[in-house]
DNA sequence: CCCGACGCTCAAGCTGAGGTTGACCCCTCA
DNA sequence: TGAGGGGTCAACCTCAGCTTGAGCGTCGGG
C-alpha cells in the first residue's frame, strides 16, 4: 500500500508526492488518477508548492481539500465550477443528496475490516453470513466483502442493540430478494442485451424502478408501524 | 398570467402546444426552446399527451413539472438522470416527515379523492385493495383512506407504468407486514404500557427502529439490484 | 380548398465538461 | 548514475445536453 521507495516518515506529516497522494485515496475514491489531480489543478482547484525541480507537493491540508472536492462531485454531483466557488466563499451549505449509483463498482475489503468499519464481531459477522445478510465472495480461503456490506453490517448491529438478531433479520434478506427478482424479471434481456443503448436504459429504468419500489416499501411499512402504534 | 383577449377559459385552461409552452417559460427560463423540450420528452422527464395529428399537448400539471425540472438544473445543477430519479419518487420528502411522526394522526380521504390525488382510476384501486397495499376503513358503505395510502396508491400507479400490477405488488405488502411484526415483538408491552414514560421510551425506540430497518431493508435491495446489473 | 404557421420524426452535428494518452524531457534518490 | 516517478503540452476521447436540417404532416383562418 503506502510502501513508497523514499523512506517515508510516517508521523509527521510530509508533504506527499502526487502519487502518493494518488495511492492515498485510492480507497475512498476508486477513480482517482494522477492525470485527474493535474487536471483539477490546472482547473484552478487546488494549487500545491513546488520543489526546485517542479514536483508538485501536497500538504496534509492539500490533501484535505482534494478529498472535499471529490466528495463534492461523487455526492453532490456538482460541476467544477461550483465546486471552485463553494470552497472560495465557504459559507454556503449544499444539503446533502446521496444517491445510490448503480453503476460503478464497489471495493471489497476483508473480514478484519468489516468488523472494524462496521463496529460489530466476527462472531456476529459469522451469524450475519450464516443467515445471508452478508455475502463475501470468497477467494482463496479469505472472504472478501463489498463496500455495501459495511453498511449492511452496521446496520444490522445497531439492531442487535435492541435485541434483534441474525436470525429474525432473514426476513429482510428474503423481502430484498424478492422485490429485486420483480424488478429483473422486467429489464433482465435489455440488461443483457449487446446493445449499450438498450442496456443503458434498462439501467435508467432500473434506477427509475429501484427509487419508485423503495419508496412503496417504506410507505407500506410505516403504514404498518403506524397501525401497530394506534392500536 | 391566464389572461388572454380571445375569452380563454382561466379557470379549466385547455393544454398547450408546445411553442405556447415555450413562450409562457421563456420568461423565467431565458434558455428553454422547443427542441429542449422535446429532448426532455425523450430521456424520459416529460410525457405529454399527443393530439390524433401527433401535436403534443401539455396540461398545467406538465408545464409545472417541466418548471420543476428546470429549476433543478438551474438551481441545484442536479444531471437530468437524477431528477428523473427524484421525481420517480415525489413522496420521498413526505415518507421522511412521516417516518419520523408516527405520533401525529392522519386525514382521512374518500375513494374519489384518493384516485384524482394519486392519478389512480377506480379499478386500479380496487385491484390494490384486493392484494392488501390499500387499506381503507368501512364506515356506513363508504371506503375511507388514511393520507399514506394515496402516496402508496401513487407509487404503485408508477410502477404500473412499467409493468407491474397489483398481484406482484402483494410482495411488498407481505415484506413490510412482516418487518413491522418484528418490531411490534421488541416494543408491543411498552407500547401499550399505562405509565406515559415508558409508552413515550416506546415511541422513541420505535422511530429509532423503524429508521435503522429500512436502512437496512434498502441496503440489502440495493445490493441484490447490484448484483443483478454485475453479472 | 389552400396557404402559411406550426409541429412531427429522425439522423447528424455541435459544445463544453471532464478527463486520458502519448511524446518527450527532467528530477531524485538509492 | 541510472531507473523510475514526475513535469509539460497538445491531441484526443466520451458523455451529457442540446441544436440543426431535411422531409413531411397538421391546424385553422380566409
Amino acid at each position: 500500500m503506502t510502501t513508497t521507495a523514499h523512506g517515508e516518515k510516517r508521523t509527521a506529516s510530509h508533504p506527499h508526492t502526487i502519487g502518493a497522494v494518488c495511492v492515498r485515496l485510492r480507497a475512498e475514491f476508486p477513480d482517482i488518477s494522477i492525470s485527474k489531480i493535474r487536471y483539477l489543478e490546472d482547473q484552478g482547484l487546488l494549487t500545491p508548492k513546488r520543489t526546485r525541480g517542479g514536483y508538485r507537493l501536497f500538504s496534509d491540508d492539500d490533501v484535505e481539500r482534494l478529498e472535499t472536492i471529490l466528495r463534492l462531485q461523487r455526492d453532490e454531483f456538482l460541476p467544477l465550477r461550483v465546486i471552485r466557488q463553494s470552497l472560495a466563499m465557504p459559507g454556503a451549505e449544499r444539503t446533502k443528496r446521496r444517491a445510490q449509483n448503480l453503476r460503478e463498482a464497489e471495493d471489497e475489503v476483508d473480514l478484519a475490516e468489516l468488523c472494524e468499519r462496521a463496529g460489530v464481531s466476527a462472531e456476529l459477522a459469522r451469524q450475519l453470513e450464516e443467515y445471508g445478510l452478508l455475502q463475501p465472495r470468497i477467494e482463496a480461503g479469505d472472504r472478501l466483502y463489498r463496500e455495501g456490506d459495511v453498511d449492511v453490517a452496521a446496520a444490522c448491529s445497531r439492531l442487535a442493540r435492541f435485541g434483534i438478531d441474525a436470525r429474525h433479520l432473514r426476513a429482510f434478506r428474503t423481502a430484498a430478494g424478492r422485490q429485486s427478482a420483480l424488478l429483473e424479471q422486467l429489464v433482465a434481456s435489455a440488461l443483457r442485451s449487446r446493445n449499450p443503448e438498450r442496456r443503458k436504459g434498462a439501467l435508467d429504468d432500473l434506477e427509475t424502478l429501484a427509487a419508485v419500489s423503495q419508496e412503496l416499501a417504506q410507505l407500506l411499512f410505516m403504514r404498518d408501524l403506524r397501525h401497530l402504534v394506534e392500536r
